[in-house]
DNA sequence: GAAAAAATGCAGGTTTATTAGCATTTTTTC
DNA sequence: GAAAAAATGCTAATAAACCTGCATTTTTTC
């Protein structure tokens, strides 16, 4: 009865088509469909968005031929939720930790201006430094 | 018939107790029971738990009178595994996205040693660094 | 503008997840 | 060391997830 409750847990197969979405952005039944590694039917797909749909975590518009579906919940919200619980769940809420971990799953190494720009995100994060120097 | 192929997603349940272990490093039964939130009765707990044994993500072993349950996985590797579906899925591989979301989320702003850490990992990870200075 | 192609609507059926109950064993308490 | 308390071992029932098929509608192609 409470189906707009929107933030119930995902089953597995929703996780995994909201997952698409998010990445892609915006996705018709076929692109999810497409991204599927172990895609099951056109029909059940379709079925699966609907749902989710019904839960209000996607949303469509037609677009000529098709629907495409969006995110409800903004990508920046929906990742700060995800990176919150990893950071939680993993790495004790510890920073250095969650970081060390990132730069060691990201394969490619820091260009020259990404570390620097890092570097700057860091220091306007540190305590007691809102008034630049 | 492959029940002890471990990469297999987990479902909702499974996961949720999954996190509170991987949360606490170890759990028995009553644990996990605290830590749910709309927890069920003791006896499904206990049956989820089995199935994430025979499943390959949980061992137990005996401890006085009951059994204490620990990850199969080691915590960094899954820790890693999670946060690097977070980032591609969310923040578009960007160490610098996902970097500045982390700050965001992160309740405790950064000490002065902590900020400092933080640039030095930084600095190690950047292109041709690899030789100290 | 008719035929072919691609989408959607709906209803039902199978599998998997999730739960509870009760019997049995192990620990603890007095 | 007997009684009470706390765990575990099953088994089976309920609920939720997941999927497919077919009828119908809309778009595209020639």
């Amino acid at each position: 009865m409470d189906t707009n409750k929107p933030s119930r847990d995902l089953s597995r197969r929703e996780r995994q088509i909201m997952n698409i979405v998010y990445r892609r952005g915006r996705a018709s039944v076929a692109d999810v469909l497409d991204d599927l590694e172990d895609s099951p039917s056109y029909s059940a797909v379709r079925a699966m968005m609907r749902i989710l749909e019904e839960k209000r975590h996607l949303r469509h518009e037609k677009e000529g031929a098709r629907f495409i579906y969006t995110p409800v919940y903004p990508r920046q919200s929906a990742g700060e939720s995800a990176l919150k619980l990893v950071f939680q769940t993993f790495f004790d809420n510890s920073m250095e930790k969650t970081i060390a971990a990132l730069l060691n799953v990201s394969d490619t190494a820091l260009s020259e201006e990404e570390s620097e720009r890092l570097a700057k995100l860091i220091e306007k994060a540190r305590i007691g430094e809102d008034k630049q120097c």
